[in-house]
DNA sequence: TTGACAGGCAACCTTTTAGTTGCCTATGGT
DNA sequence: ACCATAGGCAACTAAAAGGTTGCCTGTCAA
C-alpha cells in the first residue's frame, strides 16, 4: 500500500478522485497526458490491488471511486506509533547532534 | 519519502530505530540478517536522503536516529485530507455500488 | 446493423531499484 | 606499531516498475 502511494501519478489520480469522485478511465487520462491510456490502467490497476480504489462497470464506463478506508487505517495505525514517540525521538536526536564529536 | 517507506525492509529499520533511538549499522544489520552490510547501507541511505533518519558519526560508529518531523508532517498534510473526506467519499461509494448494473 | 467509443490484454522495451562482491579508509585497543 | 573493527566506494548483475504499441471485445447510438 506505501507501494502504491509511492509514485507520484497514482497519488494524482488519487486527489483526483478526493475532488471527485468516481471518475471513468478517460476522464482520470487527462489528468496525466503525459501517459498513453494504458499507463493511466496499469496505474489504476495497482492503486484497486491496494484497494485503495474500488471500480464499477456501468454500461461501456468504468467507474473510478475512492476507497477510504485503508488509508485511515495506515495512517492511524502506523504513523500514530510514530506521533506517540515524537518527542523522544526529537530529544534524542537533539542530544547526539549536540555531544562532543 | 513515500518511496522511502515503501519497503518492508527500510520500515523495519524505522521501527527498529524507534524502538532503540541512536543504532550503529552493525546493529541495524542483525536486524536484516537476510541483508548483507551494504544492502543495509543502502536501504539507510535512502532513508537519509529522505530525511527519515539522520546520522551523527562518532569515532568510528555511525549512529542512525530516527526523525520524527517529516512523517508527522506528511502525515498530518496529505493524510488528513484523506480524513477530512472520508464520509463523503465513503457515501459515493455505497451508492455507486447498490446502483442497477 | 454498422461504426464509433470505452476499455482490456499481451508482448515488448527501458529504466530504476535491490542486492552482491571486492577492495579501500579510518579509528581504537593492546 | 599493529591488527581487528566499523564503515565507505564502485562496478556489476538481477529483478521489478513504468511505459509503449498493436490488436481485440463489448456497448451504445444513428
Amino acid at each position: 500500500m506505501f507501494k502504491a502511494l509511492a509514485d507520484e501519478g497514482r497519488r494524482r489520480l488519487l486527489d483526483a478522485l478526493r475532488e471527485r469522485n468516481g471518475q471513468t478511465l478517460l476522464e482520470l487520462c487527462e489528468l496525466l497526458p503525459e501517459l498513453t491510456r494504458q499507463g493511466v490502467t496499469k496505474h489504476l490497476r495497482l492503486l484497486e490491488d491496494a484497494n485503495l480504489v474500488v471500480t464499477v462497470k456501468r454500461g461501456r464506463h468504468k467507474l473510478h471511486y475512492l476507497n477510504p478506508v485503508p488509508i485511515n487505517e495506515i495512517a492511524e495505525r502506523w504513523l500514530s506509533n510514530y506521533e506517540r514517540d515524537k518527542l523522544r525521538a526529537l530529544s534524542a536526536l537533539k542530544a547526539a547532534l549536540q555531544e562532543d564529536r
